[in-house]
DNA sequence: GCGAAAGTTGCGCGCTCTGCAAAATTTCCT
DNA sequence: AGGAAATTTTGCAGAGCGCGCAACTTTCGC
């Protein structure tokens, strides 16, 4: 945490200020679509070309929260890699983000769903986990001896995207039953014992 | 193939030419950003217009090739499900696009190479991947007897696509070693296996 | 052939995103 | 504090995108 001056920690708020502009926005129009770069820019108090600044489309605006939140798990990955096996790494730097903890879940699900419903947001979103994948793969390679172009790290991580995406997504479909922690935890599981097992209890 | 119809066909051709025009320029101008959708459609013989009623964005056009393939796994997929465990009909539904056959090796690296350079390509095919898992989602629920919305059909297919992309990604840059159909067995075993099993070798 | 259906095209328009240079602001040094 | 330097904000201009609309042309079924 450099966060030395005056100047980091004003553009970090307009930066926020206008991802949360965009949420509002979006969630007040029923879709990303519906907002322009304008509007964004004038509910934030600061001028289009500024936006364009911060963030180079409406959708990377909308997505701050998220780009955030993996930019915090990359950081929890390669601090877990030195100490434990990575599988548990990756499985327990998802874990940590507590996102349940963090986020107010009305929220969250309105923010699923306006994702769900742009293509535009699938696009942008999954570019973003791409982009993960590609930081955190030399973290996998390492710490398994192979080389990020060799298959195994890269089914690994795959499998640890796949995981954290899909139990988050259920677990916001179905946050009573179980904690989002031991969905994680679930999810991780079926890879570990081979996707095509039946389950224990069955 | 319900090629009844000239209008069916002309279409198709006209789409295919949109394609392969966008493929070409990409090609020769060293990125898709350097291309306009004007000259995709002058290279193709018709107008501007008549791009866009074709295709979205250049991307679109760019990965053409690669719907149609996503569209013959479905089917694939569709066909198998009814005699095969879902597992091994996305398996071998994935070998049997015989990419490796029908295209040609150099274009292939070529092609991938532009699109991982390229921020808009890696989103839009991104985003055809989500386009997929969700078309093959109900065929995954209903044969492991689960629902949509559960977390295991999700993570399986989630494995099978990753299993899908990884093994193409890696034969394509290592094409000598391996047959691609051996390639993409080898994946679908890891995650048979246990990703964080070694491997029985070993 | 001929009418209906479908495809193509040009035009206009609002929006996106970037480069550039001037203006405003913050930081730093003395 | 005072002023120079560094950084950020802003407006402007411009290329490009993507879509609705309304002609125009082609194809289809009879």
């Amino acid at each position: 945490m450099a966060e030395t001056g005056l100047r980091e920690r004003k553009k970090a708020a307009t930066k926020a200020a206008l991802g949360t502009a965009t949420l509002r926005l979006a969630i007040a129009k029923g879709g990303i679509e519906l907002v322009t770069a304008d509007e964004i820019a004038a509910e934030a108090g600061v001028s289009t070309r500024t936006f364009h600044n911060y963030f180079p489309n409406k959708e990377a605006a909308f997505l701050h929260d998220f780009h955030e939140m993996t930019t915090a798990f990359v950081e929890g990955v390669r601090e877990r890699a030195a100490h434990q096996p990575i599988w548990d790494a990756l499985r327990d730097a998802a874990i940590d983000l507590r996102i349940n903890e963090r986020m107010d879940l009305g929220e969250i699900k309105c923010r699923e769903q306006l994702v769900h419903a742009s293509p535009s947001l699938i696009k942008e979103q999954s570019g973003q986990f791409m982009d993960l994948f590609t930081e955190v793969l030399g973290l996998v390679a390492d710490a398994t001896g192979t080389r990020p172009d060799d298959m195994y790290p890269r089914l690994l991580l795959g499998a640890a995207l796949v995981a954290m995406k899909t139990a988050n997504e259920h677990w916001i479909t179905d946050p009573g039953a179980q904690t989002l922690g031991e969905v994680i935890a679930a999810s991780f599981a079926v890879f570990e014992r081979g996707v095509t097992q039946p389950p224990p209890a069955a």
